[in-house]
DNA sequence: TTATTATTGTTTCGACTCGAAACTATAAGG
DNA sequence: CCTTATAGTTTCGAGTCGAAACAATAATAA
């Protein structure tokens, strides 16, 4: 019963270990360490709601600072861009140079598993998507979901969106990034 | 098709950062890091064969010289002890103290996993033991397998068992340890 | 309005991670 | 016997990470 629970945890960590390993080899060519891709990546994907600094220290799990040193790094190598709030003067909104998308487009997918039958990953989809889903869902963390499945919006006409909490118009595409304020419906 | 690999290491990379996070919580009280914990682990699970520090840096991945360190740290704080192999002068035998094996006991099963059903995590399980296989048949990156399903291992009689490679008997239990030298049959 | 409190984000510090390279000691092979 | 290979340690420099102090702005309450 519990060996069950430890032996997924094995695979798991195993599996991400090589990963991780297999990402830092390749990332050392442009001097990025796999914490900084994880960032851009994660800016990459996620909307104009949670492109800020305490978004990606949410989706990150680590302290503030530890975040603003990881984003510093990735500003300077110009990776990322930061743009003021109009609003909220608090506030910065991270974006992407080219520089950074093109690092994402080349190094996003790992050539290890790139190579693998697609039907092993296949079969591994759907179980983790649950699994994620049921571990968000037990420890209150933020999911960081598409908006589009959001409870928070609703489709006003075809390819029409509209988010609630903000009461502002999305397009179609908006809807597939990432939010900070994602809530199941 | 791509977009499957990725959402797919997408979920591997997000569940296991949340896996992470947790355990730096939790072994912070025995100002024990992430990778320490790593190595402690394997170190409970390998057989006498692979309980080196060269075993170490091939399982963790690293180099030769990180992993000494984090050895060291892991015998200051009495966790394992170091043995000198009686036939190669240039070899150690890591083994856990009572200490070691303690911290192991009570921090080894995530308590985010614990608490879910435990039909999510078995739905998971057969998917991911594949995908690790096929990983390391795709890499030569050693397996790390368990004795009893290596090529090298025969069944003399009901339990007891030989490993054609050290010519040497093992034990039952000896035979579900991890092994550097595991080869598929 | 004004004072208090909360939030966003940066900076600094100290302990730890990690790879590279130099180094020691032992083993193996020609 | 000499050369090469292997196991392991040490040192160094760049980077990670959390904690705490700090500045700036926003939100709230009196």
């Amino acid at each position: 019963m519990n060996q069950d629970i430890y032996q997924v945890q094995f695979l798991l960590e195993r599996i991400t270990g090589l990963l991780r390993n297999e990402r830092r080899q390749l990332l050392a060519e442009y001097g990025l360490q796999p914490v900084q891709f994880e960032a851009l990546n994660y800016l990459a994907h996620c909307n104009r709601y949670s492109d800020t600094p305490m978004a990606v220290t949410e989706y990150l799990g680590q302290t503030k600072g530890t975040v603003s040193q990881t984003l510093k790094v990735l500003e300077t190598k110009g990776l990322i861009v930061k743009q003021g709030d109009s609003k909220d003067k608090r506030v910065s909104h991270l974006k992407l140079t080219e520089a950074g998308s093109e690092i994402l487009d080349t190094q996003q997918l790992s050539p290890q598993l790139a190579q693998l039958e697609s039907q092993l990953l296949n079969d591994c989809y759907q179980p983790l998507q649950n699994l994620l889903t049921s571990m968000q869902q037990a420890n209150q963390s933020r999911p960081f979901g598409q908006c589009r499945q959001c409870r928070h919006n609703t489709e006003l006409a075809q390819g029409q969106y509209l988010c609630e909490l903000t009461k502002e118009p999305l397009q179609e595409q908006e809807t597939l990034l990432l939010c900070r304020e994602f809530e199941r419906p």
